[in-house]
This record gives C-alpha cells, structure tokens and sequence, in this order.
DNA sequence: TGACAATATGTCATATATGACATATTCTTT
DNA sequence: AAAGAATATGTCATATATGACATATTGTCA
C-alpha cells in the first residue's frame, strides 16, 4: 500500500490495532476499507445535493447527527449496510452506487 | 411490490416482524433487501468457480460452514459488510461486484 | 469579535452480527 | 437403497453496530 494511502485510511480511525497490523493488511481487507470510505464520500454528495444539513438527514434516516456525522467521516463503527439503507434513502441511484464500486482504488482485478 | 418477490422474500426469512409489516416496507428498505440477496447470489458463484465447498470457503473466510450457508441463504443475519469481505476473498472483480448492482431488480432510479 | 448554525468527537445502553457447535436435510455415487 | 459428502437449520456466548446524548470544534455572518 503506498504511504498516501495508508496515511489516509489511518487518519480515519482505520486503526485495526496497530501500525504495523495495518501494514499487514490483505488486500482484501485493503479494498474492503477502500469501498467503504467511497460509499461515504458519495453519502455526504447525496445528502449535500439535496441541501439537507445532519440534523435534517439525521430526522429522514431515524438515526442521529452524530451518526450521520460518524457515516461521513467513515466511523469504523459504521457498518456498510448503514451506509446503503442511508444511501437509497437520500435518493442514491444504482447507477451511482456501481460508479463507486467501479471508480475506487480497490487495487484488484476487474 | 409484486407477489412474485414478495413470496420471495419471504421464504429468504425476511419477516420483518409481521406480512403486514413486510407490505409496508418502504422502496429504500426493499431496494437494500434486494441488492443484498444478489449479492448472495454473486457470492455462490464466486465461491462455485473455484470449486470451493462451503467448508473450504469457510476455512478461507475464517468462518464457519454455517454462515457461508447462511450467507448464500440470505439469512437475516448476516451483514453486507460479511458480504463485501467474502466476496474479495473469493475473487470477486470490480467490475462483478458493480455490475450485480446495475442488474439488481431495485424499482429505483438510475 | 460575538453569536448562532453546522459538524465533529466521546461515551453508553441496547440491538444486531458473528463464529462455533450440534444436528438435520439434501445431494451423489455405487 | 445405503453411505458419505455437501449443504441447511437452530442455538448460543461474544463481538460489533446503533441511536442517543453531552460536549467540543468549526464555519458563517453581522
């Protein structure tokens, strides 16, 4: 993983446990992580497009601001499928959703 | 939403406390149980391309037979999150992933 | 700069997910 | 049809996710 990256992922929060543990990741958990943090960055698109505020998304999704807050900031106590529930609910399209998938740094095949 | 998916869904265990209940999910709710079973489907996939069995997958996966069961079942229980990291670790591509979202049954949007 | 809106961070009780195990059922092969 | 492999189902102790709340920080505008 280059450093850029690595720096990123743990400045999240991404600490599985330690440094060097975060070194160690397989690629799997590598792209695991990557999509995630690219599903939140399209929520906060969703959520800015409709010109809504935290609080406002908060009300729409039955959650809170300060999980909303979490969501976009790729809280790992986040899960994904609260990321996609939230995602449709704030008029996510499939189109977009794919976009994501397609367009992350998986580092993979395909 | 027809009876045909309804029916489905159903019998995936997705009683979301009453029939009632289950006729009044909303379309985001519907839209995240549907992505979530074609993701199941993909899963079985992968894991029959590689000739894996559920045994071998679950060694691989450091689970256990029964929730690669549960998995390909689409049980309740298991998370997208469970999903995503299985799917990697079995080889699913990019572009398998987005496109089991583009072809998902969704009623939304893009 | 002050004041208010918006977002971020920390914590907690409760809810949900997970691997593991036991057991049941289905599928193959002879 | 019998036997073994593969898959499915039920349950449980533990781990993780969640909404909620309090509080802190940042952004905006007068």
């Amino acid at each position: 993983m280059e450093k850029a990256k690595k720096d990123r992922l743990q400045k999240k929060g991404w600490k599985v446990g330690s440094v060097n543990e975060f070194l160690d990741l397989t690629p799997e958990e590598a792209a695991y992580i990557e999509l995630k943090i690219a599903w939140t960055k399209y929520l906060k698109e969703c959520r800015q497009k409709k010109h809504m505020t935290q609080v406002e998304a908060a009300k729409l999704l039955n959650s809170s601001q300060s999980r909303v807050a979490k969501m976009e900031a790729g809280d790992p106590t986040v899960s994904i499928d609260l990321l996609i529930r939230s995602l449709f609910a704030l008029g996510a399209t499939k189109k977009g959703l794919a976009q994501v998938i397609e367009r992350a740094d998986l580092r993979m095949a395909g």
